[in-house]
DNA sequence: CCATAAATTAATAACGATTATTATTTTTGA
DNA sequence: TCAAAAATAATAATCGTTATTAATTTATGG
């Protein structure tokens, strides 16, 4: 999974609650948000040790980083296999369980000779309530 | 597709200039390279005007923007179906043929209550010269 | 054509998310 | 207990992108 040998990190107070954060959640929280929550347990923590440590929680394995859209990184404690989908109205990410089918990574890796690692499948759609509210309308 | 209803563009030499420069080539560039590529034909041509253009294009639906990855923007003059693969090492993105599998939206809409518009089939790995490099590394 | 209104442009400032810097504090392990 | 290494808070810097605005270009219809 990883390309790169594994660093050892030092522990930290900081670190460990922004993964009980992460973990406590259902949502698919941005750095400011996590930020946000984090000094309401540790006041003094700056913004700056958020992105740090949420890199080398993606780095140890521990959390993942969404790849939907191209706007703020966003980021999940669960780690189960799932796909997400997005709602091209208001934004809202959503958990979609896992495509039923199987992906053939050697059938990709013949088409365009890269070793595949993994993939990102996401959908683009209108949450119940924008459906609603475009109704209403 | 859009949700949205049709604006209607008056047409302008730089716009047709970078649909130009995305539908001749088979890379997906970011805006800052069509910038450059752009201003070898208009010189004085603006990276905001190239921007705003790519924009325009995009909800014309007559190019793409990849969504792939969190980092900058990148486009695609290429509008039939096809996914991506990104090199992990470089950076790298390419086309991979369509995956064969049907995915089924009414499962989809049925387990979260969205109305699924469309979604996004992303690979990531390692590209040739990059796997060569890191064997004789 | 020409006049007029509306859209687009170039230049540049502003913005927002993220990363880098640095002096201080915390952690680790001998 | 102590010194080295790593992490932190505060803050500056970076970078991709968007907003602003006066000047230019385009559409159109008389
Ligand atoms: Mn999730
Ligand atoms: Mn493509
Ligand atoms: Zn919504
Ligand atoms: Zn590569």
């Amino acid at each position: 999974m990883s390309l790169t040998p594994a660093r050892k990190f030092k522990s930290s107070r900081q670190r460990d609650l922004i993964l009980q954060i992460l973990r406590s959640t259902k949502s698919h929280p941005s750095a400011a948000w996590i930020f946000e929550e984090a000094r309401k347990h540790l006041p003094s923590i700056s913004l700056g040790t958020v992105y740090r440590n949420l890199a080398m929680l993606k780095e140890e394995g521990r959390i993942r980083e969404l790849s939907v859209g191209k706007g703020i990184g966003l980021f999940d404690g669960d780690l189960r296999n799932h796909d997400h989908i997005r709602c091209l109205v208001c934004g809202r990410v959503e958990d979609v369980p896992p495509s039923a089918q199987s992906f053939s990574y050697s059938q990709v890796e013949g088409a365009v000779g890269y070793r595949v690692h993994w993939h990102s499948l996401e959908y683009f759609g209108v949450c119940p309530g924008c459906e609603t509210a475009a109704a209403n309308e």
